[in-house]
DNA sequence: CTCTACACCTCTTCCGAGAA
DNA sequence: TTCTCGGAAGAGGTGTAGAG
């Protein structure tokens, strides 16, 4: 009984045997096989290892892998690396792509009967890429794929018993390049996430999310550009089923137009959609698609967010000299804020400044201004970066009265080390005419830092003062704050840091009581 | 497609409350 | 007292939905 196993599995073996080829799709490699072994048609193979292969059972193949490599003589390892996507138990939906990754099932034509007639002339195989259908064109050759041979007309049917479908003669070797550099470029990137090829995409400057996105990011991404006629919110894997292989060509030429350099691509892209046709110099008119793409855009949001992103990076960039407001578009910009200027009243909103210092910051040119002609009039409006810049610097300022309690000296002694330039405020009535001081605490702390690299640890024995005591004790010689920071600078004086003393700021500084007193003797 | 009611946006001015 | 903030109100403006 065993012995009649085994000769019935090599009787059913075939003769001629090959590996399959890398990137080789399953259907193309028993088609291969049938060809070598003169079989009319590749389901012969299946005949042999009791698999059904027609259309309506492909999908359950890959359950059967092991008696087709049996067969056809393969290692089920090698069989295993042809099934680029495998249909998920119990979802008809969806497939299971080799990565682990999950697509639906209508990106695939289930097998394709489309072919790049310059692959099958040189390297004589099925390419596995060819099932998707968003890949119009061989990304090697950019050749579009065809259904049917266009010089002998013979039509590619997935049954067939030769790689090439020609009738016998034809001479046919391929179109050679058909598409644009964009097109194949975004084939390029379809294959490398599919196949796992290594196309060097760099110079076409596709977008960061797509390149490092995964296949069906990318798919729906290029189903949704390739739409053109953006119905709400339908949903984005539909749009693109009904979509007939004839206008995909042109379809696919505006995706990848899209996608390539961006984001210049895009905003070409969005030109053409977005502003009416007749606008005067760089005026936005919107077109009616506008709606249609934008209300389809925010359904997609999540997906997408870089299209959305660009969307309004675009605004900005061809509203440069105007001003993109919030107003009757309260949709435009409630997600997410991206204005090169915003209003000044969103601008004091983030700063939670009022009008009176709003105004200040303005004419200090504490935030950088522009002002905008709007239907209201005349507006001041802000440039986000500056709004930013000093929003952080606002966390960081400190009153007066605060930073003199810190550092254990009186306002006046804090007035003069500004008059000595040893600490000087942010905003004050001398520098910019603010009613209030206010220091940067970055500024203190570097200034602190400074200090305390400059004194050396106090030792034991060494009689000292605190810079308080030294300032109060040879106050009547002209003792300030200011004069003994710029001795320590100097290295007339050696300041010293005993860790102990906390209470505040500047109690841990300390100078030498007989050197302190010396220098001011010399100085009186 | 056009018209209209509506929701919503942003400006200015005025005013009261609270802090320095 | 002076300065600042923020709310209310009024003015002017725009996109959208729905009806016709």
């Amino acid at each position: 009984m065993e012995e009649r196993m085994v000769y019935m599995a090599s009787s059913k073996s075939l003769l001629f045997r090959s590996p399959p080829i890398q990137y080789e799709s399953l259907v193309g490699y028993l088609i291969r096989m049938a060809e070598l072994n003169r079989y009319p048609h590749m389901s012969w193979i299946g005949n042999l290892a009791g698999v059904n292969l027609t259309e309506e059972t492909l999908s359950k193949m890959s359950t059967r892998l092991d008696r087709l490599a049996t067969v056809v003589g393969a290692s089920a390892e090698e069989m295993k690396s042809l099934c680029y996507y495998v249909s998920a138990k119990g979802n008809n939906l969806h497939v299971i792509l080799s990565m682990g990754e999950i697509i639906p099932k209508q990106y695939l034509y289930w097998p394709s009967q489309r072919v790049c007639f310059s692959c099958l002339r040189e390297k004589g195989f099925v390419s596995g890429l060819w099932d998707l259908k968003a890949v119009t064109h061989c990304p090697e050759h950019g050749e579009l794929l065809r259904e049917a041979c266009p010089a002998c007309k013979e039509p590619v049917i997935f049954n067939r018993g030769r790689v090439a479908p020609c009738l016998p003669g034809c001479q046919h070797n391929g179109e050679g390049r058909e598409c644009s550099d964009s097109v194949q470029a975004l084939m390029q990137l379809i294959s490398n996430k599919f196949l796992g090829t290594n196309f060097d995409l760099t110079e076409f400057g596709f977008p960061k999310q797509i390149v490092d996105g995964d296949l069906y990011m990318l798919l729906q991404t290029i189903s949704f550009l390739a739409m053109r006629s953006w119905r709400g919110e339908g949903d984005i894997d539909h749009g693109w089923l009904e979509a007939r292989p004839e206008t995909m060509i042109e379809k696919m030429d505006h995706a990848s137009g899209a996608l390539v350099n961006w984001p210049s691509g895009y905003f070409k892209f969005l030109d053409d959609i977005c502003a009416g046709k007749g606008a005067p110099n760089g005026a936005i008119v919107m077109h009616w698609m506008f709606g249609g793409f934008y209300k389809s855009l925010v359904a997609m949001q999540k997906r997408l967010q870089f299209l959305f992103d660009g969307l309004q990076d675009y605004m900005n960039d061809r509203l440069k000299g105007q001003l993109l407001t919030d107003r009757g578009s309260p949709a435009i910009l409630n997600t997410r804020d991206r204005r090169t200027y915003m209003p000044g009243f969103v601008a004091r909103k983030q700063l939670g400044v009022g009008r009176q210092e709003f105004k200040r910051l303005v004419d200090r040119n504490f935030l950088q201004s522009k002002m905008f002609h709007t239907s209201y009039g005349d507006i001041v409006c802000v440039h986000r970066d500056s709004v930013r810049e000093y929003g952080q610097i606002k966390e960081r300022l400190l009153g007066r009265h605060e930073l003199s309690q810190e550092l254990g000296i009186s306002l006046h002694s804090l007035y003069t080390l500004g008059v000595g330039n040893i600490l000087n405020a942010f905003h004050s009535p001398e520098k910019d005419g603010w009613p209030q001081w206010y220091y940067d605490r970055q500024v203190v702390d570097e200034w602190l830092h400074s200090l305390r690299k400059l004194a050396k640890p106090s030792r034991v024995g060494r009689e000292t003062l605190r810079l308080s005591e030294a300032v109060a004790a040879y106050n009547k010689q002209g003792a300030s704050y200011c004069r003994l920071f710029h001795a320590c600078k100097e290295g007339a004086l050696s300041l010293y840091y005993r860790k102990k003393d906390d209470e505040n700021l500047l109690s841990c500084f300390h100078v030498d009581r007989r050197q302190v007193r010396n220098w001011y003797l010399s100085h009186a």
